[in-house]
DNA sequence: TTAGAAATTTACGTTTACGTAAACGTAAAT
DNA sequence: ATTTACGTTTACGTAAACGTAAATTTCTAA
């Protein structure tokens, strides 16, 4: 069941927080092809990878193709030199787009910073004013 | 023209590269509102502004829905303490997301390192075998 | 002033990424 | 034997984010 050399659908959707009709979409679209037992699909150790990357390339923003052209980076039909320099450019490529995530996050990062510091002043003013209404209350008490 | 202190939509769409009709689909759905002369959409600074952010968070895989509440983050309806708070919390989760998108990139850049490394060496087989290939093809044409 | 470029609204179409329902097979536990 | 908890296929549905076409108006430069 767990010796993790074999799993079923139902394990990786588990693990990965994915329904099962996700995992049976990557495969209609030909993004996985596990092995079949019976009817039953069985997924390795490579498929599991493989969906682990689809699913980063997910929550990086990338559609499915583009996961799939990344997925193929890593696992590439390894051909002709004109083919291993096609496949240098675009490991290059996605370089280039992750360094410009990168920069975006970083300026987002930043700018919540700010808008932080802008916020705790905006609370330090409501906790005077708060005061303020305290002491005026305090006030009326005492007159009652 | 281009005084920067109002811009019209194909302006904007120029200077962002997407179309304009990608820019009033987000006035549709309400991220943006800019000023009318007549009928002509009149953007401002401010207006501007918030469309790139939208595009940065597009670029980082963000719904429209999670923009316009990323784009909240910065400029709020600044309330009472509670809601304050709640902001608050909300600049943390925002922090927290692109923390993690940060691993997850720093994870395929290092990934990419490797794909490269094994491409290069591949290539160089792949050179080797050239070679080999030139110099038997020499030895036939010394033969011929 | 008139052609042409760029703007507008309206409204239906398209792609992506699954959701969902129906109808059924399979295997283990009771 | 039947319930429970998976799994399966087939197929239509849907939300998001625009694309695109049509018909019209509005600027602007010659």
């Amino acid at each position: 069941m767990a010796d993790h050399s074999e799993f079923n659908i139902g394990e990786l959707a588990r693990e990965f927080g994915v329904t099962t009709r996700t995992i049976r979409h990557y495969e209609e679209i030909g993004l996985l092809q596990p092995m079949r037992r019976g009817q039953a699909r069985i997924y390795s150790p490579a498929d599991r990878t493989r969906l682990k990357l689809i699913l980063r390339g997910k929550r990086l923003g990338f559609s499915l193709d583009e996961s799939r052209a990344i997925v193929d980076l890593y696992d590439p039909a390894r051909g002709n030199k004109e083919q291993l320099q096609a496949l240098l450019a675009r490991i290059q490529q996605q370089r280039d787009k992750l360094n410009a995530q990168l920069t975006d996050i970083k300026q987002m990062l930043s700018s919540l910073d700010d808008a932080e510091e802008s916020c705790r002043k905006a609370l330090k003013k409501a906790r005077k004013q708060e005061k303020k209404q305290t002491k005026t209350q305090a006030n009326k008490k005492g007159k009652t």
